[in-house]
DNA sequence: GTGAAAGCGCTAACAA
DNA sequence: TTGTTAGCGCTTTCAC
């Protein structure tokens, strides 16, 4: 097991050509069973790992993945999940991978396509992995195609373009979590709703009017508010909702930092949860585990889906497999105990 | 801007040789200001930024560092902040990080010396950052010394082998915070430990320890209770330290999680914070903020810890300033509204 | 202070 | 099915 072993020590030990040897290692086809055994025993023996290097700079491929994300959003464990997942694929097939925050919005959204290049052309990555809210803006998705990078989305908002992504239908879990509000007998249900850059979150809100529209409920303009994601937006939100005379009887927060806020304010209120008030998250994220009591969320297989994506940027730099380039994946509601019937 | 331009088309259009190019790129002395000058002048023009592979296959160096962190650690925020700190010290002195999780509870700590082996072979990185746990791990320390890779530890909970690292002193700081309680008037106050392979959190402890016998209060075995680091052990310490004749007026729990399970706990029990009950954390971590009253708590600087780590690791790589290997930073007391005056 | 030549370890193109 | 050769873009070594 040594660092400086090299083709051609296996080569040596074989008895057969470097090229042969190269044949193998890339499974590559045109090679005799019992040669490439012999090989593989080689290899084996000698603990041969190939230089990334020389293979980058013979192939003009780095074997590198990029990750890019919005740095705002490590605040959060999704991206971590996402890292998780996208390393797991990495290492079945020989791929590393290269994480990049980016702060777009303290830069100035010009500075991003510029950022985006000499980031490329510095790390030579042969693909990237985008995730919100950057897998929406065109202005990621065009200069990654400018530079002819191959290029996946995970969970964007439009998956109409045809260019390759993987996705849940946020739309039809939000419909199917109102639902269950609405069939515990809540009437006047309340809506806080994301950043309005991150697409999939709106499509939560389109959902929601969905439910409610086909239960025949009113939709005035105050049970929607605007939050952003944060705790903080969901603290400001819930003293807003619940100040007006007939509050609602339960609120659903697009996601769960958002409703943890809701819970802490209605904590302080006296608000007995949920006894006096439901409350309902989206993203099952560890804060819906550590509030009082357990909230009810949906849960995205992050991990399955990250994992799913980087396999598919992966056949994209393999150059096979172009027809399954847009992968839909199932989000299921979460039942815990901030949501119970609506009080009388 | 173009990714296909090398080291010659500077050269040509500087009227140099690429030897000479060279030496602007790397830094390197013997170069007259003028010939310099209109080298970077043609870098700038062309956008040329050096082929890593070729770089890496000519020097034997990958321009690659890696971070080895423990996967479980990754619930929290911490890595995402040490991440950070990484990729802005990265990005200044021209490496790129890879990110590498270990899930050696899994696999068994066995395992671990193997799989650093086959990862360092693999990724060819040419150091390491090692973060706690694994920063006390010994198995992994000497793993690496074993393949000659430069390393550096964050927060290990021993300094003492004169291996490089930065940490903070946790002893001191967790003194700090039990002071802090003593004086609002507290006499009888619980202490939560961490998970013990954690060896900078059992600092904590030691620190509450010195504290307690300095003021000459009594510390008998009930006040100290056993958790993992966890929101959930948080849960079972508190419902069991709140279950006492004489309960606590104030519990310090050695990370900010346990601290939120054992506010979740008082809440429920009905217990108002800081009034019959004060709550201490430590970590300063996202969930602080979104506890309900926010939680007074210890807040190391996570970020420049690791971009000083990283930076000495670089020095190392480079083969300088050896000398300063051991850095220790300051943490400090974050008072918030979680602790108040003892009740009478 | 500068340049020419060799070669890092691999893959691509072609030959056998 | 296997091997030979050239060269990827840089750094190293050594000559000038």
């Amino acid at each position: 097991m040594d660092i400086t072993t090299t083709i051609e020590d296996v080569a040596n030990l074989a008895g057969v050509s470097i090229k042969t040897v190269s044949r193998v290692v890339n499974m590559e086809p045109n090679v005799r069973p019992a040669t490439r055994e012999r090989v593989q025993d080689a290899i084996r023996e000698l603990g041969y790992q190939p230089n990334p290097s020389a293979r980058g700079l013979a192939s003009k491929r780095s074997y590198l993945v990029g990750l890019f994300y919005d740095d705002l959003m490590a605040e959060s464990t999704y991206i971590v999940n996402v890292q998780r997942g996208v390393l797991t694929r990495c290492r079945k097939e020989g791929y590393e991978l290269l994480i990049h925050p980016f702060n777009y919005h303290q830069n100035g959204i010009n500075g991003l396509a510029e950022e985006i290049t000499a980031n490329i052309i510095k790390s030579r990555i042969d693909g990237v992995i985008l995730t919100p809210p950057l897998s929406d803006l065109s202005i990621a998705i065009e200069t990654l195609k400018r530079l002819d990078k191959p290029q996946i989305r995970l969970s964007p908002g439009h998956h109409e373009s045809g260019s390759p992504c993987v996705y849940s239908d946020d739309r039809i879990a939000a419909r199917l979590m109102t639902e269950h509000l609405i069939q515990l007998g809540h009437k006047r249900i309340a809506f806080i709703a994301g950043h309005s850059g991150h697409l999939a979150i709106v499509h939560r809100q389109t959902g929601f009017i969905d439910a409610m529209t086909a239960a025949g409920l009113n939709i005035d303009n105050a049970s929607v508010s605007q939050g952003s994601n944060t705790f903080e937006s969901g603290v400001k939100c819930a003293r807003e909702i619940l100040s007006h005379e007939r509050a609602p009887t339960a609120i659903f927060a697009s996601t769960d930092e958002m409703a943890a806020g809701v819970m802490s304010v209605a904590h302080q209120l006296g608000y007995s949860i949920p006894g006096d008030l439901s409350v309902a998250g989206y993203d099952n994220s560890q804060i819906a585990h550590q509030v009082w009591p357990a909230l009810t969320t949906i849960a995205q297989p992050v991990n399955e889906m990250a994992e799913i994506a980087t396999g598919l940027l992966i056949d994209q730099l393999r150059g096979g497999k172009k027809s399954i380039s847009q992968v839909a994946m199932q989000s299921e509601l979460v039942l815990r105990d901030s949501t119970g019937p609506a009080p009388c």
